[in-house]
DNA sequence: TTCAGTGCAAAGGATTTGCAACACC
DNA sequence: GGTGTTGCAAATCCTTTGCACTGAA
């Protein structure tokens, strides 16, 4: 089992953001869309986000940015597509409302631990899980596209405190 | 690892839904509540149904057993006090809008494996995969409460169609 | 030049809340 | 009889949509 370090994600480098824009630029162009220097902010700050954000996280991120008046409406345009090109993945579905999301692109597949508590959350990956996961997955002649696996509970330091 | 007949979850019977109904009077009485005519309804409609629910669901339930003009907003305001009780359990998170519930009184702990196609849900549970998760929660010095763990894909039907 | 993209405001859907009337214990 | 409960409607929250205008290829 790997974990990432500290448990937080690292940040892409900037050549990798790059990479993922070109491969952005490419999903939009083979749909004969277009990639705007709007919708390449949205990436870019997407990319370099760390951790899990919500649309309003990515706004504020991007208001920040002087991205004059990033509009509400112009971001949740762009995520799907961010999600089709495979940039980023909705992520805390149990989260009750809103929706979060968290870089996808060249990082590896991983779940989460997620305290009640703080709100933390720790990443980790677990290919005997995955193993798992396949093996019920053939048992009932079903072919797996993707999963939810979220751990909720408390972390160490809110048991303690 | 079991599977539930035909990968529908069985009524309760009679007897259990009525000791369900106590269970719930009992949580209520411990916290000054009281079960009331339409939350004993609500209560018995939720723990009779067969299958994944939404609130619109069980509305339609209580609605055609005749419970007069059974609300919305009452509804919304039982269901929490059911989970409490621990009578039923939010699940299908996965689904975009609006959230499911399903019975948990006296059933045994199941994910599920749903599929994207035609919506059907296969319930299947692992001793292996549970002991892996705690596995993994101890390498954190993580305490789960519960867990969220969908397998979503395709089945076999609608592979082949 | 021509579609696609954007801001804005209004619409939507799901859930919640305020309040007066009502029902349990 | 005093609280908690209900129905109803209005309010919220998050997300989507319609439309006229702007911008990328």
């Amino acid at each position: 089992m790997r974990t990432s370090r500290k448990n937080v994600p690292s940040k892409l480098k900037d050549q990798d953001v790059d990479r993922g824009i070109e491969r952005l630029r490419s999903v939009l162009h083979a749909r004969s869309l277009k990639l705007s220097t709007v919708r390449e902010a949205i990436a870019r700050s997407a990319l370099t986000y760390s951790g899990h954000f919500s649309v309003e996280d990515l706004l504020s991120v991007l208001r920040s940015k002087g991205v004059s008046g990033a509009h509400m409406a112009t971001v949740y345009r762009a995520l799907p597509l961010l999600i089709e090109a495979g940039l980023i993945q909705p992520t805390m579905l149990s989260r009750g409302t809103g929706h979060f999301y968290e870089v996808a692109f060249e990082r590896e597949h991983h779940d989460h631990l997620v305290c009640k508590s703080c709100g933390d959350v720790i990443e980790f990956h677990s290919e005997a899980m995955e193993a798992l996961q396949r093996e019920i997955a053939a048992r009932y002649d079903f072919s797996i596209e993707e999963h939810v696996h979220e751990l909720l509970g408390r972390c160490k330091r809110c048991r303690a405190g």
